[in-house]
DNA sequence: GTGAAAGCGCTAACAT
DNA sequence: ATGTTAGCGCTTTCAC
């Protein structure tokens, strides 16, 4: 009864010629008549018709639906991540569906194969979960994959992440400048690539004087962890002059919990972090850090991946490590507020 | 060559049975031989087969894709909108694309027009922009559409918001028992059905009083707006004992520009947000605020759109206001600490 | 330059 | 209980 959405068919048969036709209008090929094209065009937007993606990538095997797997959409890196993702993305027509996956690898599972299933043409792992055979055994074709903000262990998959260990050890070399040598890191899961690196960073920037006291706490990148690391140190009595946290969110979880222990920062302890989020900019927290610099590792993601999906030569996976900076903030230097 | 994912045909072959028997299989339909229907079963599992769910949306029309239209995800109260509307959705088996369109009217057409290309079932509205007739009509089918964290202006469409002016209203009420008469309010876009409601329980409240002294500012429910409103009262040589932004986001700003200025918090000047993000419940924050209980409204949007979506009889739209809650926290009360 | 026809992988009558 | 047959809306040879 009601008029719907006009197909293809629609088109031709009142434009007065087949679908093919159309079709070949629509995809801007050649050897179309130029009167011919006018008249379908005309009418194309006399019905408001519009393609169905759908039937296209039916036929054509690509979607322009591409995923964004993240650990927890609420963790601020990941806002900004996705942000730039989607812009470049849809820069190109495509969709984005984005999922948390909780690090868990069962979910990694079930999302994958819905997406797959829903025809995703690629995905950008973000994510730090122990996931990696699972997503790349799903999806069977490496050109079909970007890792970032993590570098995976198979070697053929592109990925595109920071120089963490460098990032960590001039952060820490930061620290050191000022005089601090009792300095404690907070840090990541074991399996989390990310993490790992920047830990090495901070031992290596520590082992190059021989009077520093590192200390370590362990942790999951969460806000709660970087609270649970600053309150063991604080009851062990004696606790380190400064914490370089594994990633903003940790340090923002220590920078609460030494508020509420009313310590200053940085007088009595300095804090960084590792991400560069935009939140801990805010002259309120104005966090020192290290910057990654989050839009252009989406934007990287999504242009190596869609030159993988589109292109025709044999398959190279782009491994990039890009440059971060050091951003030195009050929580380090400067005037204390708390 | 590559043996690539196998379809319904194949499993039908090599299991000895017509397509029709594998399509009932999948549906869990009935009819089926017991002794088939485990044949088909482990022919499936054999050839590891997965039903495409893009010819299955094609025929059937459900592409179980939903998008959620937001403003920007990196302002702190959509990730945790959008964490909610994944869970709920995924649940169902629905996949979710995220959307910013940044308020602009143009924007949301063009995603809308890609996304319903792409056969998105259905979209849940969280903008606050000028774009509601561009949405409807785009989309056509009011079943297909949920508002939430605006209240649309068309009648016949579902929506589930907070009590925005009640909500307001007792905040307001909280900082005139404290004693406060001369009370900012940092205000929205006036299009934003959510930012006017405020506004108005904020006015309600004051009017209660007579001698009380409202002072507006201008915003658009960005931190920046916080910081210029906070800035522009200070100059005024005159400047209010308390504040009551909007959202959380505006509040964030003003107390980034307090704490600039060497102002405390609460005691030089109370501070007030709406949203209840979790970003704010931290001790390094504890900011005052209406808890929206963000995830309900996720919870309830997807909820309500799915029943739309796949409810047989005739259409009601629902609309709900969901009760929110006072938070009260350090920025109004107790210690200062700035 | 344009059309006819064969699908893409699946579902849904309609047979049997 | 199971098979046959039409499509869903589009792209793409291959003819003319």
């Amino acid at each position: 009864m009601s008029p719907d959405t006009p197909t293809i068919a629609d088109v031709a048969r009142t434009a007065g010629v087949s679908v093919a036709t159309v079709s070949r209008v629509l995809r801007a090929g050649p050897d179309v008549g130029v009167g011919t094209r006018a008249r379908v065009l005309e009418t194309i937007r006399d019905l408001g018709y519009r393609p169905s993606a759908l039937a296209r990538a039916l036929v054509s095997g690509r979607s322009r639906l591409l995923t964004l797997l993240v650990d927890d959409i609420v963790n601020p890196f990941y806002p900004q991540l996705a942000k730039s993702v989607e812009y470049e993305a849809k820069k190109n027509g495509y969709s984005v569906v984005i999922c948390s996956t909780g690090n868990s690898t069962a979910e990694t599972r079930r999302s994958t194969e819905r997406l797959l299933a829903q025809g995703t043409d690629g995905v950008i792992h973000a994510s730090v979960g122990r996931d990696e055979h699972v997503l790349l055994s799903l999806i069977g074709d490496p050109r079909r994959v970007v890792f970032t903000n993590r570098r995976p262990v198979s070697p053929g998959v592109s990925y595109v992440v920071s120089d963490n260990r460098a990032g960590a050890a001039h952060l820490t070399g930061h620290l050191l400048a000022l005089g601090h040598r009792r300095i404690g890191f907070i840090a990541g899961p074991k399996f989390a690539s990310n993490a790992v690196e920047r830990l090495d960073g901070f031992r290596e920037a520590m082992a190059a004087f021989t009077d520093t006291e590192p200390l370590y706490a362990p942790g999951d990148l969460s806000a709660e962890s970087g609270r649970r690391a600053v309150l063991d140190w604080i009851r062990s009595g004696c606790p380190p002059t400064a914490i370089v946290a594994v990633n903003d969110a940790s340090a923002l979880g220590a920078l609460e919990t030494l508020a509420l222990n009313h310590l200053r920062v940085p007088d009595d302890m300095a804090v960084a972090g590792f991400d560069g989020t935009s939140l801990c900019a805010s002259s309120h927290i104005s966090l020192t850090t290290v910057d990654q610099h989050i839009p252009r590792l989406g934007r990287r993601s999504v242009q190596i991946l869609l030159q993988q999906l589109n292109g025709s030569h044999e398959f190279h996976p782009t491994n990039e490590v890009l440059l971060s900076a050091l951003l030195v903030r009050g929580t380090t230097i400067g005037n204390s507020r708390n």
